[in-house]
DNA sequence: TCAACATTGATGCAACTGCATTTAGTGCGC
DNA sequence: GCGCACTAAATGCAGTTGCATCAATGTTGA
């Protein structure tokens, strides 16, 4: 056990964790300095609008955004405080609930999509030819599945980001 | 201006967000359950263990880390308080002062090495060959430097882990 | 039917982050 | 030498995170 890795793998690893945070906080600055709210809120009012309904139970909204169960919940607090969303009782599962973005959330979706596109665009698609950013996708998903030997931990992956574009 | 960006892009960005979420969890994970200070605390370590005299001043660590300047001086306060290092006084410039690394600090980067690289071979290594990392590596690259048309903010990047290996 | 167990969501607490400010010291121009 | 702008590092504060735990409800199986 305990195998050295190559250098080309600690160099991917190195640049996977130096660039990703450069991009990353680049992209939350532009938000930021639009105005907006943090990615994740972007991520939960995107998940809450393409629900049937405009609404989703905080467990399914925990799965689509891969956020720990705490943090779903504090996110949905915010999202309430700030008439973003609302929380409705649950007629099938007392223990559960509903909730559903309202118009303002729905509009403040689509508002940080124009400076969150722009961001994107900016800050990756003005770097990367088509061609280009599908190969780094594709060599991505290399690492995102299939677990070495144990699978990998799962909870509070994407701590923040998780379900952003579109 | 607002350009949209490509769907190749958008969804570059998104696994770029996610994958590096999910391998970074698994990596401290895998430090924690060995029973190790979270990786910012590598770093330092290592960048310290690598100065000339195994000494720096915050100004440098803060640099090398990519942290912002704050967050330097309270990594350096929890480095001291587990006898990690030693804060020791700068004859040439009274305002500073340099951070000195134990063997205590030398000893536990070494012992941490030896977790972190085989996280690295199990997260990234075993999932890409050397082609494929270095093609990564790569592609990366060329998010990190020549911004778009402004300077890509540039404190605070890499809130955790910046110059891990080695 | 009821005890044992699982699931949903919230919350108290301690640690950590970002921001703004403070304290101390340097160096320049005059 | 003096004032002033600048740099080095620390810190108070509010907001956020992670962890552990809780209360309430649901499910299952003898």
């Amino acid at each position: 056990m305990k195998r050295k890795p190559s250098t080309e793998a600690t160099e991917a690893w190195i640049r996977l964790m130096r660039i990703q945070s450069r991009v990353l906080d680049a992209v939350e600055q532009d938000l930021k300095k639009a105005g907006f709210p943090p990615l994740a809120w972007y991520g939960a009012l995107l998940e809450l609008s393409r629900a049937p309904s405009g609404e989703l139970r905080p467990v399914e909204l925990e799965k689509q955004m891969l956020l720990p169960q705490y943090s779903t919940s504090r996110l949905i607090d915010r999202l309430v405080e700030e008439g973003l969303a609302v929380r409705r009782e649950c007629k099938m599962d007392k223990r559960g609930l509903f909730v559903e973005i309202t118009d303002a959330g729905r509009e403040l979706q689509k508002k940080m999509w124009n400076s969150y596109s722009a961001a994107i665009e900016r800050h990756i698609g003005s770097k990367l030819s088509d061609a280009d950013a599908a190969k780094l996708s594709g060599l991505l998903d290399r690492l995102g599945c299939c677990g070495g030997k144990a699978q990998a931990s799962s909870k509070d992956v994407a701590s923040k980001e998780a379900a952003p574009a579109r």
